[in-house]
DNA sequence: GTCTATAAGATGATAGAC
DNA sequence: GTCTATCATCTTATAGAC
């Protein structure tokens, strides 16, 4: 399993071929079938295995953050360390090869669900005394991040430059959410009146 | 030309076979290698005119907006009609293929760099009447949103209903962004202190 | 469980007829 | 320019020895 992650990792999926994996795992190429049925099989139980792994090791962090930005300074070292890890790429990966495969969507979906699901639960009991609240789906909002980190990956194999810039702007823009969490009740309510205003036909208003 | 992308679009990259593309144009594979040396070669090709012809159609679009809020609303015409005609899903493919071939990573590269190049010399003349302009940098905006569409493809190919709400989250955010778009002179000020006072030590302060 | 051997087929790419 | 034919190589997957 760890030899077809780092495969997947390091080479890109289409190079993770039975018999490639398991070169690097230095195993006869049958066992794949044996253990795994497939190749996307085996992809697909490492993929599980890291994921909950992973998400294990941010749960206290999660827990743990006591306002937006904490939980921004959360995820800015999560994607930090699990993009240097590859695990983002490794994702990513796997996402682009889930439009043909079944197993990998299945696999996708898992992971993706495992992140968000996490991230969600963290929005929801910060946002509950925020402003922010009014503006953004807590739920969709980890979908967005989520989204957001897998095509930052991709991004940055085609252009480095536009990745970090895109990365920068992106964090400016978290900061114009930090400000509205820490706005006192009167700049609240003009901020709700403002945004009542810009057309908003979406939300009921209580 | 036309064969090999509607093979990526529909089928994937893992599918896009120099046997499978010719079959689809009803020509002989050999035809491939006699004209574009190899089938990355035909991709290359096939996408750099595809994008050409596209960003062309949004040329008039893009120059024409006339406010922050013109140009989110071009944006969202454009996401829908390049998502429903499949040109995203086949710069995702491109993209996740990059990683492992240096033509495909040309042909992203290139594609890329043609839709963020002019989003932002548009988001340029916009923002310069902005307050907004203080806030981001408009090649780091056009880049995450380029990497936004690319990320919300692959999503929604692992799971759709995710997908959604994270446009829709990110939507609701735009609003913000409109807001601050339309705010008086004073208000102004005062979202300035308010973001210096939020630790940002990537600006320098005039 | 792990191996060898092998089947059955797909792939990129080229040579050469027309 | 387009084709047929072919090579060498890779692929998933299985049968069967140990």
């Amino acid at each position: 399993m760890r030899a077809a992650l780092d495969t997947v990792r390091e080479d890109g999926l289409a190079a993770a071929s039975a018999r490639t994996i398991a070169a690097r795992a230095e195993v006869n190429q049958a066992l794949i079938f044996y253990h795994f049925q497939t190749v996307s099989g085996l992809l697909e139980a490492a993929s599980n295995r890291a994921v909950d792994e992973s998400v294990a090791h941010y749960r206290e962090a999660f827990a743990g953050s006591e306002s937006l930005t904490d939980l921004l300074g959360v995820g800015r070292a999560l994607h930090d360390r699990e993009r240097r890890n590859g695990n983002v790429a490794l994702m990513a990966q796997l996402m682009s090869g889930a439009r043909q495969d079944p197993v990998l969507a299945r696999a996708s979906h898992y992971a993706v669900s495992a992140w968000t699901d996490e991230i969600a639960v963290a929005l929801d009991r910060l946002l509950a005394t925020s402003p922010v609240a009014d503006l953004v789906d807590s739920a969709g909002l980890a979908d967005a991040v989520a989204a957001g980190f897998i095509g930052l990956e991709l991004y940055d194999g085609v252009d480095p430059d536009g990745a970090s810039r895109a990365l920068e702007t992106l964090g400016s823009l978290a900061q114009l959410i930090d400000v509205v969490d820490g706005l006192g009740p009167v700049a609240r309510r003009a901020l709700r009146t403002q945004l009542g205003a810009a057309s908003r036909p979406n939300r009921s208003r209580r």
